[in-house]
DNA sequence: GTCTATATTACGATAGAC
DNA sequence: GTCTATCGTAATATAGAC
């Protein structure tokens, strides 16, 4: 409740600038002089904030896998049909996705050039992994299509959601609004779910 | 129809060991050191046949590009109802990202921190825009539901197939067979225009 | 917490011999 | 066409003053 300035950087509000940058420039693409003049402060001062820019970047990502897996802790995603509790985590990672966009981009594209890059591909598998049993398990109940295999379908319908982070954007202060997202997230429901053909 | 031994480098030859260090290290990750030891070659060798990293981006990209636009001048993606092409159009998109894997991958990579990355990022928008002006017509002729808007059924039938390139391989040489090239171009098309549920 | 200055290493690219 | 040697720059990170 202190009326605080903050004025002053945590390794948090640090981060914030950082993943920006990341997002703009990728990652091997940012030098820590990048970093520096985005922040307004000197390559030293983050230093003393983080112990380099691998810090930040594992900061990050951790924060998208957390938001992701806390997905499947939810009730909605425990109990009901397969199908049912399929429907709400797909929805629920699209929510999770354009709530959390810089740090889950940054995940998404993490290529595995360093340590915390594999833990990070290592524990993306892992969700994924989690999310293809629901599938499978939908698809024992009878409720989702036998001619694609599961593999495959789960890989494909991730390959939607995430793209979604290539271009969404959520409304600019000046109150222009651009694609909402109640209707992303409808949108990839019926597409996954229903398809583009025209419902007969 | 000479013999000639293929053992010293062109553009071209190094061109496919540049693409996969590329894709395994990320652009900006890889140094000219990182190529040179992948080569097999010195680093002042690669300047013999290039000019620098982003030539050997810039004929990656090319080539990917040229092969995607290819694909709307031909026959069936010209004649016929529009849902008819557009149906070919995406079965087509997922069989040349296969046959153009690392092209391609390096293609949907790419960020915009130089000139050619970002010439490479227009040409895409337009190829994304070619391809959506054919859903709108679709949907004008009744063939695709109207309850998702054209520009974002675009964008996420794109996300869901160019997400193939990030984890789609090729046969092995033992012969071992990964998911199929008909399977993905069946898979998608029935998940891109049937969705996940069961036909009723 | 922030700065200037600097150590040290790695990078892209070139020169010139063979 | 390929090499070794090297130039100049930019990178990560640290030292030490304020």
């Amino acid at each position: 409740m202190t009326t605080a300035r903050r004025d002053t950087y945590t390794p948090e509000t640090l981060l914030t600038v950082a993943v920006q940058v990341f997002i703009e420039r990728g990652y091997d693409g940012t030098s820590m002089e990048h970093l520096s003049k985005a922040a307004g402060i000197s390559k030293s001062s983050i230093y003393h904030h983080v112990t380099g820019k691998e810090e930040l970047l594992r900061r990050a990502v951790s924060r998208a896998l957390d938001e992701l897996f806390g997905i499947l802790d939810e009730e909605h995603a425990r109990v009901g049909s397969a199908a049912g509790r399929l429907e709400y985590v797909v929805r629920r990672m699209v929510e999770v996705l354009m709530a959390e966009l810089p740090y889950v981009t940054l995940l998404l594209r993490v290529r595995g050039n360093t340590d915390t890059e594999r833990w990070a591909l290592e524990r993306r598998r892992e969700f994924d992994h989690r999310v293809a049993a629901l599938l499978k398990d939908a698809a024992a109940e009878g409720d989702v299509r036998a001619d694609v295999e599961v593999r495959l379908a789960t890989r494909l319908v991730f390959g939607m959601i995430n793209s979604i982070v290539e271009w969404y954007r959520p409304d600019g202060p000046d109150g222009r609004s651009a694609t909402g997202q109640r209707e992303v997230v409808d949108a990839v429901a019926r597409l996954v779910f229903g398809g583009l053909r025209k419902a007969s």
